[in-house]
DNA sequence: ATCAGGTGTTTTATTAGCAAAACATCGGTT
DNA sequence: AACCGATGTTTTGCTAATAAAACACCTGAT
């Protein structure tokens, strides 16, 4: 497959991380103290209330916030939507990521927020699959686990990046 | 953690999507013809030379790409290093996507795509070390794949997004 | 009633990344 | 020599996302 056919798909994501924050903050805001205003936006994401209030107002255009008579900013039913979809992968990739490769939880959480908004529906749902087996009380997933982690304590000695990709996967003797 | 001391760290990356796709497509053109001019790049990402042209400017100026006498690009060390990490995450995620998810190979591709510039050396390290051993002779591992796919085929039913995110992973009994 | 502080908006400017168009240059053909 | 095509650059303009600053509004304290 040519990747020219592949990279440009990356902008024509309709959630940027941007607006992906942009919404979850109004959801978090919402279940910590039950109002989300332009201004408490822009405090979560540390952003100027003039920058908060300009992204607000195309996300209003879009449809995913709906603003009260008072201001108050709250999610449509397409926005909250859009944010379980979110939470659901951070949550999925945070998991898998300091869970079962043993990142440290920063390292997860840094990486499952840049990624969250750009994984498609189906890599979600086929990780949550994977992770959830993965962690089961499964006989078969906990002998693999184990196994894995105890191959990882061998060898710290590995270099990253690699010079050659083709031999990445060449190596099965480990 | 909060989300607000994170969610920044995605402008902080040093290799934007762009960035990281003119550096892979100077890459592949030597590799395929043993030359990358200014031109070539934009057929490649299929750009405008005018866009390519401000684009290869700046990475010049941060020196992970160098010109000839006569115009001809390559890269730098520094620029070599970025696309080798790159290209190894992308092939370990794309990897992991369709051969353990069993996600299709384009949905693979452009979810790797969208990612590889995005994970850190860490994360990429650790994934690739999962996948090979995943994906290698030992019959834990192939036990493990085996009833994991097996399980893959019941439930189809699957319906993503879910609206709770606390409960994404109480479901062990699947 | 005035004033301070918090709130929301708008305007101006910046950066990254693109397109479009104009321009210059070089090389080979006729 | 003139032309044509490919190449590289620059200028102008666009969108998204930010900051900064000015402005308007509202509310509560004095």
């Amino acid at each position: 497959m040519m990747v020219s056919d592949v990279w440009k798909e990356y902008e024509s994501n309709e959630i940027s991380h941007s607006v992906a924050h942009h919404l979850t903050a109004i959801h978090e805001l919402m279940g910590d103290h039950g109002y989300a205003r332009v201004s408490d936006v822009a405090r979560a994401l540390e952003i100027t209330r003039g920058s908060a209030s300009l992204t607000l107002k195309t996300l209003k255009a879009r449809g995913l916030v709906v603003e009260d008579h008072n201001k108050f900013l709250k999610l449509s039913e397409d926005g909250r939507r859009i944010v379980d979809s979110i939470l659901a992968k951070r949550a999925v990739v945070r998991k898998f990521l300091n869970e079962v490769l043993k990142l440290d939880e920063h390292q997860a959480e840094v990486d499952a927020c840049k990624v969250e908004h750009l994984l498609s529906a189906q890599t979600g749902g086929q990780l949550l699959h994977f992770v959830r087996f993965l962690l089961s009380e499964d006989p078969t997933a906990r002998q693999f686990l184990s196994e894995f982690w105890s191959r990882l304590d061998q060898d710290e000695e590995w270099q990253w990046p690699v010079q050659d990709v083709d031999q990445l996967f060449n190596l099965e003797s480990q």
